[in-house]
DNA sequence: CTGAAAGCGCTTACAG
DNA sequence: CTGAAAGCGCTTACAG
């Protein structure tokens, strides 16, 4: 390992006890101005390191968070993590990631009982592939006296601190096309199944057009992999399945680039003849051609949300007090209109 | 924490000793069966966890690699960071990571303290911002006996077990534009002043024009953010420095597609006009409008050379060995071609 | 203001 | 095949 010298080898050259130096670095009082700046000084020369190892054991306490979280290749997840680092950093806490790769439930909970051996103080489960997991990983956690919260999955006894409107944002898309007069309007999924979060999109898809009397059949739907080739694939297959298609929903950004690219070469004008929407809001998407009408997800909020309601969830667990779970913060997308589905301003 | 149950506790309900217990956790010899298949029983009802911290602890080995990363917005950084910790997983190894945002040295010195604490078995340092940092960084690590590689920048000592040829993949780039009847090759860099790895693929660039007896002033550069909007305004700038333009080859695709996005506003036509080329080959490239040329690093072998290397020196490294640090793995990137730098097949 | 001692939950020679 | 005991490097009542 790292640093050979320890706390005894500070107090054997301060020729203080071991105590006496862990005061000076917790920086604990009861402690003589005198003794703590010599103590100090030979710290610093020694260029001494705490072991956070053995700090931990003793305290029974490790100020890491596991974060259980899969699908890093795509923007919103890998956006989700990055920013549960930075505000795990704020609160005191490290991150023990663990990236779960393909859906393999059996692997995930294996994964999970690796995680807990590390006892973490807390955990966020920020799974959100498709459900029928959740079964199997409650089970993991379950007897396990260690708070936790979710971002994604529901579960029983698990807060969600977090809620991302999901119905709603699908549904001011939607409307939005609805409005600049587009009626025929498809939507691209991620996936053949969807996740929750998927059915979520598609219910406010189709809220939105119900509302409006206009069709949504299946035959309006189709589905990706989240990929901008994927998205086009599907673009192809909608305009077999229902011809009169005049705008689509994609349910990411990556996915609209992919039916801009199916416009392009199949010369449909867009947004004229074509209106395309997309969501997340990545920043490439303001340079599309044209430039796209999506949605941008608040994930600076959602993460920190969660993870200021982990640290209250750990501060109470240590404390042995109860521990009253908050009302669910709701989140809104923010829509951000730009060309792709412009029709009316093109128009006039 | 967790699990109140510990060793004991499972020794006191087997009516053993302890060490046996540790006996058959770890699938150590010296255990009657009959033992072990009761003791294992016993761990399995109670659903006991050992705690790798007091294991830690114990044996003087972690099994983490701290990782110091930055930039995890962008395609490249997080692209590795996935990669390496697939890779670590296969080695036994989980990651402990440590995320650097903007550049003060200072800061990020205070952060490698940090996560010495945590007496990580090695240290991948995969921080690429500009030089500047290496001498304070080196400092840290000064004296402190703990394996280390570098993915990035160049540490006196530090083993860097893989290089990726940026000069070789620009040359390449610009050598395909000039094949392709091009002859004003503007380039576009991330930054002002570029990092170690920007200027390399200026010099690529360079050294392609030099030979074919083409310009290369520094009024055929311009630097972006790595953002489209940012290689959209770079774009802008090019063409006002220097009008002759007829080329541009953008460091990432992102900015890469600015420039389609300029081109496309301008009504000029990429790639009878103009002809563009990219970087990363990142998953959108090939529905950009038109699909791009670009070039695909491969992370996998990158990450995947990084971590053994790393592994095989910890190994040493606990059994007090010596150990050899191997040649570089020289990695070369596949360029890819697609229309928006295909010129010589639309003429004809 | 300071220190002796026990404890956190494991592993590891060593002895039997 | 099994166990008593020391040790990993800290913290924490407790006593002085």
């Amino acid at each position: 390992m790292v640093n050979k010298i320890t706390l005894n080898d500070i107090a054997k050259k301060a020729g203080v006890s071991s105590q006496t130096v862990s005061r000076v670095i917790n920086n604990l009082p009861d402690v003589s101005r005198a003794t703590r700046k010599r103590v100090q000084q030979i710290i610093d020369e020694m260029g001494y390191q705490p072991n956070a190892i053995a700090r931990s054991l003793s305290t029974q306490r490790t100020w890491m968070m596991g974060v259980v979280i899969g699908s890093l290749d795509r923007y919103g997840p890998s956006r989700i993590f990055v920013e549960l680092n930075k505000n795990a950093y704020l609160q005191g806490y490290r991150l023990l990631p663990y990236f779960t790769y393909g859906e393999d439930t059996l692997e995930i909970a294996k994964y999970v009982q690796e995680l807990l051996t590390h006892r973490p103080d807390g955990i966020i489960w920020a799974v959100m592939e498709r459900a029928g997991h959740d079964e199997v990983i409650q089970e993991s956690f379950d007897g396990i006296d260690i708070p936790i919260v979710t971002m994604e999955a529901c579960m029983p006894n698990v807060p969600k601190p977090v809620f991302m409107d999901q119905v709603k944002t699908s549904d001011g898309l939607t409307t939005h096309l609805i409005e600049q007069g587009y009626s025929n309007i498809g939507i691209i999924t991620g996936e053949m199944r969807p996740t929750v979060r998927g059915r979520l999109r598609i219910e406010g898809w189709e809220n939105a057009l119900r509302r409006a009397g206009l069709p949504y059949s299946t035959l309006q739907r189709a589905h990706g992999d989240w990929t901008a080739i994927g998205g086009e694939h599907a673009m192809s297959q909608l305009m077999e399945q229902y011809p009169s298609l005049d705008a689509v929903f994609a349910c990411n950004d990556q996915m609209a680039l992919g039916v801009l690219s199916y416009a392009y070469r199949h010369n449909i004008h867009v947004p004229s003849q074509l209106g395309v929407v997309g969501m997340d809001d990545i920043s490439e998407a303001i340079c599309f051609n044209p430039p796209l009408t999506t949605a941008r997800l608040p994930f600076e909020a959602f993460a920190e949300q969660t993870v200021q309601t982990l640290a209250r969830m750990i501060d109470a667990h240590v404390a042995e007090e109860d521990y009253i779970v908050p009302d669910t913060l709701m989140l809104y997308p923010k829509i951000i209109i730009r060309e792709s589905s412009m029709r009316k301003s093109v128009d006039t």
